[in-house]
DNA sequence: CGGATCCCGGTTTTT
DNA sequence: CCGGGATCCG
């Protein structure tokens, strides 16, 4: 995507920038370094971002022109921020500089390229729901039967071909490796697999995975387009390259091949993405792909206490792997972070309540504090005594907005607009009307066979006498049809269509019908159907916070994984007990076990001033029923002097 | 077609 | 114990 940094109007001078002053010498050195490739390590809080946003400005000094330079960020948004900070920074507009995701920029190139990699009709993105529907009617239509959990689940389906691409292995070393016990079927989810692309392949969908494999298809077998880009993007910056994996290092070294001008910043004891195919070694990896390259350490914390960086520097000590850095900090005051054990769950949310409501009083904005979990659900009793307390707060990962089946349900009527082999989106249009089930939907393929038009499709339609709505739906889609209709106008439409459906369907219906709302709103900055749908595909509202205003002051919940790259005064590291983080499901695997324990270093190296350290000891399991928790193994032996144990009173409610 | 019932399993993180 | 998935029956 290209970003804008369109907010200059002044006649206000560029200011210079001294950068010797401005930046210590290791950042220096990366800033300026702009021919050839260069490797940064940048430990937590080294000012990574800042780098690359000198950098940003310094290229556009030198007299690079901004839409030469590519940005390949974890999320859209930072490369955003990153844009707007050297605008700021350089008090003059920058022009079009190309930033995003891999996704999101491979999604740009096969929009203007797809003709090349077979996908000349353009594309609809899937996500992970729409994966799992494809690969259950893949499923139901080969008939595999096997006995209950002998045979994968759609999800799980999705998981392991997912991790095939992503990892660059075979199907069948996968297996053995992760899944043995699916090994027995690796025949039939082999054929499973082949139908996936070929179905993905002739609806004109593609998943997350396509994008990259296509991506790099297209500038491996494709010598002008290759060029072409590599002309184009003279200097390509990755951020987070230890979350990056082979396909993306590969994505990288095509597209450097004229110039190898690449820099990648990264922190391999911060690699917390092994589950989409990073891996740390990677990092140690680039000097390989880019002989030559410059290898320049950033180690001086700017941003907590050396008490936090204590405690993160003996988390990392325990890992079996040494990773490169140690950091320091010239802000050696400060409280000892403290490990609080409290009796119970609902104990350990009032406690942070309490917690909060201290810190406010003395002068912390509820903005800069924030309470970070492993897993999505671990919040969920937070939550509700946060709510209760009335503190005001917002929640980043876990759930997503988009993937609840309302949004899916709208979107369907818009995604066979904009590509009529949609076949997943018109199985759900099916079902949602009332008397449709499976056998329509059967009926409904063998009679589209091949031939997918919007106007075969309302033929067969209007040809089904029995549920009359199946002419209604006919009528909505033909009149959508009709030409020039902004996004907006045909969601409004949808939606008088879909109350009653709605109704009928959900008794929370009210709420879900205000969430379509907001997603009217996001819809009416789009001017085109299929940017709207793709963009929503690729980088959904991280929170309900991109979709409605947010309050103005609000407390953070997020998980580790969506906190990556964030920073706050306060912090809260919550279900630090043995069985949740590490959970139980990582115990019996080393790798697995070093992955926790970089997501816990993570977690305590978002903290500037304050950090407590939670976990229930007794909590409640539906397995196990009543269990004694035992303290996170990554705090558990860690000396006094390091982390505090802590008891507060918490008053009852 | 869709609601009722039974059975099994149980890890999360995101583009 | 709850939810997903498969199966059965009206």
């Amino acid at each position: 995507m290209t970003i804008s940094s369109n907010i200059f109007n002044t006649e206000s001078h560029p200011r210079r920038i001294d950068y010797p002053k401005e930046l210590n010498e290791a950042q220096y050195q990366a800033v300026t370094t702009v021919a050839g490739p260069v490797l940064v390590i940048a430990g937590a809080g080294s000012g990574k971002t800042r780098t690359l946003v000198y950098r940003l400005a310094y290229l556009v000094e030198q007299g690079v022109d901004p839409e030469s330079i590519l940005l390949l960020t974890f999320t859209r948004k930072s490369a955003q921020e990153m844009l707007t900070r050297a605008v700021h920074l350089l008090n003059q507009h920058l022009g079009a500089v190309t930033g995003g995701t891999f996704h999101s920029v491979c999604y740009q190139w096969l929009r203007q390229y797809g003709d090349r990699v077979g996908y000349p009709h353009g594309f609809n993105i899937m996500d992970r729901g729409d994966q799992g529907d494809l690969l259950q009617m893949l499923k139901e239509r080969f008939g595999f039967k096997h006995p209950a959990g002998s045979f994968p689940k759609k999800d799980t389906m999705a998981d392991i071909f997912s991790a095939v691409v992503n990892k660059s292995i075979t199907l069948e070393a996968l297996l053995i490796r992760d899944y043995p016990q699916f090994l027995a079927q690796r025949d039939e989810l082999a054929k499973i697999q082949m139908a996936y692309w070929q179905e993905k392949r002739s609806n004109h969908l593609m998943d997350y995975d396509d994008l990259l494999v296509e991506g790099r298809r297209l500038l491996a077998e494709h010598e002008d387009v290759r060029r072409r880009l590599s002309e184009r993007f003279q200097y390509v910056m990755v951020d987070e390259y230890q979350d990056t994996n082979l396909l993306q290092a590969d994505l990288v070294r095509l597209l450097a091949f004229t110039h190898h001008n690449v820099m990648a910043v990264g922190d391999d004891s911060q690699s917390i993405y092994s589950f989409r195919g990073a891996d740390f070694r990677n990092i140690m990896d680039f000097p390989r792909l880019f002989p030559g390259a410059r290898i320049i350490k950033l180690e001086e914390n700017y941003r907590s206490t050396q008490p936090i960086l204590d405690l993160a520097n003996a988390v990392i000590a325990g890992a079996r792997e040494k990773y490169t850095k140690c950091l320091f900090s010239r802000k050696a005051e400060g409280d000892r972070p403290r490990l609080f054990r409290t009796a119970s769950e609902n104990e350990q949310s009032r406690l942070v309540v309490s917690q909060v409501e201290d810190l406010k009083r003395q002068g912390i904005p509820l903005k800069e504090m924030a309470v970070l979990v492993r897993a999505g659900y671990h919040s969920f009793d937070l939550e509700i005594e946060l709510t209760r307390a009335g503190i005001h707060f917002v929640k980043f990962g876990g759930f997503k907005f988009v993937e609840s089946a309302h949004i899916k349900d709208i979107l369907a009527y818009l995604r066979v607009l904009a590509n009529p082999r949609d076949t997943l989106s018109w199985h759900r249009l099916l079902l949602l009307v009332p008397g449709v089930g499976r056998q329509s939907c059967a009926r409904f393929d063998t009679q589209m066979g091949s031939n997918f038009t919007i106007e075969a499709a309302l033929n067969w339609l209007r040809s089904q006498k029995r549920p009359a709505q199946l002419k209604a739906l006919a009528d909505l889609i033909d009149s959508m049809q009709a030409p020039g209709k902004t996004v907006v106008a045909l969601m409004s439409q949808t939606l008088e269509f879909y109350e009653p459906l709605a109704q009928g369907r959900y008794d929370d219906y009210p709420k879900r019908m205000k969430d379509l709302e907001h997603l009217l709103a996001i819809a009416s900055r789009y001017r085109s159907l299929r940017s709207f749908l793709n963009d929503l595909t690729l980088e959904p509202p991280a929170s309900a916070a991109d979709l409605a205003p947010p309050p103005q002051d609000y407390l953070t919940v997020s998980t580790i994984h969506s906190a990556k790259g964030l920073e706050w005064d306060a912090v809260f590291v919550l279900w630090a007990a043995e069985g949740r983080f590490p959970g139980f499901y990582s115990q019996e695997r080393e790798d697995e076990l070093e992955e926790e324990r970089r997501l816990m270093y993570v977690a305590i190296t978002r903290a500037r001033k304050y950090l407590g350290v939670a976990y229930p000891a007794i909590g409640y399991s539906r397995q196990f029923g009543m269990t004694y928790n035992a303290p996170s193994r990554f705090v558990a032996d860690i000396p006094r002097s390091l982390l505090e144990p802590w008891r507060v009173e918490v008053s009852e409610t």
